[in-house]
DNA sequence: CACCTTATACTCATAATCAGCATAAGAACA
DNA sequence: TGTTCTTATGCTGATTATGAGTATAAGGTG
């Protein structure tokens, strides 16, 4: 219905594309947040900060959004150069945390709306102004890496979790509860799902087997003892860090983001320990390799690899036109493939 | 390295998770914007609302984060509500926006952070406080709707696009632009990819071929001339839009979101026609049945439809259970699978 | 040289996919 | 009361993808 009485004041010259009644609200600063993954030496790595020296606990590297920035990633990167002097290639956006009953560093409860980024680099080297160091993601979660069979952790976690389940309040939610334990740690039926990675950091977190439950919300009723899994991280990095890991473990199915992560030339099976440590599970080799080759993801170098510690190596590269040929070109891995280390 | 002098004001009764110094930058209103899509009589609907009367332009439900949401969502849901009266059952975060050159409804430029959400709905009797109305999404982008073949602007709009790439600055410019276009067009090799809905959206953006780029950017050097395609909407929420698409065209494939479309009860047919409705594309009768009904998507209600106009249908049901089951339960449809209308 | 290593080629059974044809069962209409 | 339209559903045969092997090649080391 028309309402010509909003023509009134007339005053723009032509019409209002956001009404002003959306323009108040609580203005907040925004904080920009950096997931930096790599692989090297079969090793999947993650760039961390310490601000406050030794004895504070890693960080991401992260800095508020600010005026002179003229996108959110430009901004993203600026703050990463100036705490990694890491300058970063592929970036892609993750996910914008804002729950207002987060803790902030000194313990009162605010907002803070954090846009998160995933980057993927290559090289290795940081030197900035924070002590930026790399680490083995696998710190973090440690029941994440089934590369040599069922991760040791495991049975404890699964013990802590049931605990956990017990516990709940009220029938529906306790079988609510299973159900997702189920399914995230194939529990009873079902396969392990790689993917599944902040499925299962949440529910670690709300059992009170993470670290960062006890610290940020010690008011929170049901204090948990017994052992807490994984190393923590500064504020909800670690859940930013499990967001990212699930979403990359994800992607390289059908992107070819792996290559990334890769030096210019390489072994096919320095590309499968790759694809291996990212998504934390063993893969059949020589499907790997003709998965890889059929479907044109990578060309010869010509050259050869001296040192594999048995017969050579042919030297490998990305094959870029594959982007313009394929509508989903990706390391598939379906579930399953797993194999014994 | 320590740094002791940090722990001088001792006050904090545990370190710091967060730094202060990152604790400054550019305070800013959040909005929340809401992509709201459902399926009726086989057309893709998406819920708009006007604020400004006739004359004003389509908008995406919106409004600012306010103290007292508790989390993003639950702000998006209490805008929904209050604008459309619409309560939305399956919400998923879409994108962040936050590009400082973005243009305000009164013409300056502003950084405006847009939080996107993309929500799907069943029904579609929207009645709130703005002026709500269920609109089909190729008036947006008539380019995108495939299932009777080939779309009839799309010849007008390669024309368009053509000229806009010969006239690229510069000769690495130009070939880029020209394989972004071959690409996301499928304009010499290759098959039309319906995910790719963002990038032909802002191939026509950037070529001047969308009213919003001459709208919101006039000062931007070659103004274009000639048609522009597609209805416009306020703002970026036409982006948005195409953000949204993209991601369910994407999604529909490796996770059972169509059913949140869906009636709690349905045929196959229905069923086909609502992804197809979704995807744009046409698909294979027989094999879409198969496909469902071997995966276990669906569980038999035992009733018949008698409404198909011949044979009476089954009716069948979402099965929840293979939620449990497989790890990526989904509408596959791939490449080349189009069928003549 | 035997024997370790890793690389690479090839096979084979099974499962999924693509594109059909054939038949079933209702309504509309002569 | 057929005839003809519609849509639903069952089934087949060729092709391709996947999973799990075996066999052989080609470098090292003792």
């Amino acid at each position: 219905m028309p309402k010509p009485a909003d023509k009134a004041a007339g005053l723009a010259p032509r019409p209002r594309a956001v009404p002003r009644e959306i323009e108040r609200g609580a203005a907040l600063a925004i904080r920009l947040c950096a997931v930096i993954l790599a692989a090297t030496t079969h090793e999947p790595r993650i760039l961390t900060v310490r601000f406050g020296g030794e004895e504070a606990v890693e960080a991401l590297p992260s800095g508020p959004l600010e005026v002179e920035h003229r996108t959110l990633e430009l901004g993203l990167r600026a703050w990463v150069e100036r705490q990694t002097s890491q300058s970063l290639g592929y970036v892609e956006q993750l996910y914008t945390f804002g729950d207002r009953d987060r803790l902030e560093g000194d313990g009162r409860p605010a907002r803070a709306l954090t846009v998160a980024y995933l980057a993927l680099v290559r090289e290795a080297r940081p030197s900035g102004s924070a002590e930026a160091t790399w680490q083995n993601w696998y710190r973090y979660f440690p029941w994440e890496d089934w590369r040599d069979g069922e991760p040791a952790v495991l049975a404890a976690v699964l013990r802590g979790l049931a605990g956990g389940a017990r516990a709940a309040p009220g029938d529906a939610e306790r079988r609510l509860r299973e159900e997702r334990l189920g399914l995230a740690f194939a529990v009873g039926a079902g396969s392990w799902n790689e993917e599944l990675v902040l499925e299962r950091y949440e529910l670690l977190y709300e059992a009170g087997l993470i670290t960062e439950r006890r610290r940020d919300l010690p008011a929170a009723g049901e204090v948990v003892h017994g052992p807490a899994f994984g190393r923590a991280m500064a504020a909800d990095h670690r859940r930013i860090l499990a967001t990212a890991v699930g979403r990359l473990r994800g992607k390289i199915k059908y992107r070819p983001v792996v290559f990334e992560l890769m030096p210019p030339a390489f072994t096919l099976l320095q590309l499968q320990r790759t694809v291996e440590a990212l998504s934390g599970v063993r893969l059949h080799k020589q499907n790997f390799r003709r998965l890889v080759e059929q479907q044109g993801l990578v060309e010869e170098t010509g050259e050869l690899s001296l040192d594999t510690g048995g017969r050579p190596a042919r030297l490998v590269r990305f094959r870029r036109e594959v982007l313009l040929e394929r509508p989903a070109p990706g390391v598939r891995l379906r579930a399953g493939r797993r194999v014994p280390a």
